[in-house]
DNA sequence: TAAGAATAGTTACATTTGAAACCATTTCTG
DNA sequence: CAGAAATGGTTTCAAATGTAACTATTCTTA
């Protein structure tokens, strides 16, 4: 797949050119938007791919690893990856299938299931993580603490901004 | 689904106390870009629902439109939706059926396909870019023009990072 | 405290998308 | 110029993910 992002701007500069009232610089930066995305995303899935990984299953082991004691419900793994219910319970499967997750019934809310690392898992997690934050810094190496921040910053207020925006439902 | 990105934050940081070496800024930083582009493109799906759109066949008309002579090959929409030539099939298919886009074989290159805009295609994306870049306009009110000049510089950057750090393949 | 609402997890079904294989055509190259 | 390589489009198959419906349990409240 070509990610060229040109092939959009001089489509965009032509409607510009025979339509008026086109914000030009934001309609370029939600675009541009969608082509970091698709790269930052492809790029962490094949660095993955080598540990038998994928973004959501690292980030799965990553929050349960983070969470107390060790357990985690499924509920908060699905906050935590915006994923739905139900592909977590799919990931759940895939992981304890995998060997690196166990499932167990919560004895104190019996609607619940408690999510833990084995030990394969927990080593498997530990393994990883460092590597990933390696070249996590090797990604971002020509950016100063300075545009780490304001890019932070500008995120933060783009989603602000995307929020008030929904349509009601 | 919840767009709380507190719960990722907080189990970062809790796997930051437990062990050195994470560039906390950087992945959370990562992290943030996820949930912004799962807004995003949410927030757009919704809006263009009520013309009967999703954002690749908006993005697909507009591209039609924006081509020299109303004519554009699935091979270089796939460039610029950033989609499999698969998809673009798929999606002329939906457009033809809808009576949106004409698909004619090219007398020039007997292996190629043109895209147009019908009437009825042409005056449905007429409508719709107004509305939309209205709304492109609202969703970045509160954004100064040099914020939105450096976020685009943070962006491109950003993307030139990515793909120095592609897994040679 | 009993009935209704809400929550947690799963299942069945549908949607979206891409990789690989395939055919037709064009371009490259020895 | 003939065979090999590349290109454009489609089809087949598979992977990833979501919605809605469903069961079990817990919470709310009248």
């Amino acid at each position: 797949m070509n990610l060229d992002f040109t092939y959009f701007e001089n489509g965009i500069g032509r409607i510009s050119g025979q339509l008026p009232g086109m914000p030009q610089d934001r309609v370029v930066l939600n675009r541009l938007f969608f082509y970091v995305f698709k790269e930052l995303d492809d790029v962490y899935n094949q660095h993955l791919l080598e540990f038998g990984l994928n973004s959501s299953t690292f980030l799965a082991l990553a929050m349960i690893l983070s969470s107390e004691d060790n357990r985690l419900n499924p509920s908060h793994l699905s906050d935590a990856l915006i994923a739905s219910r139900t592909n977590v319970t799919r990931l759940a499967d895939d992981l304890v299938g995998s060997g690196w997750v166990s499932r167990k019934p919560c004895t104190q809310d019996r609607r619940r299931v408690e999510l833990s690392l084995t030990p394969s898992g927990r080593k498997l997690i530990l393994v990883v993580l460092p590597v990933i934050w390696q070249r996590i810094e090797q990604q971002w190496i020509d950016f100063s603490p300075a545009e780490i921040a304001e890019f932070d910053r500008l995120l933060r207020k783009m989603l602000e901004g995307l929020r008030r925006f929904r349509v009601a439902s």
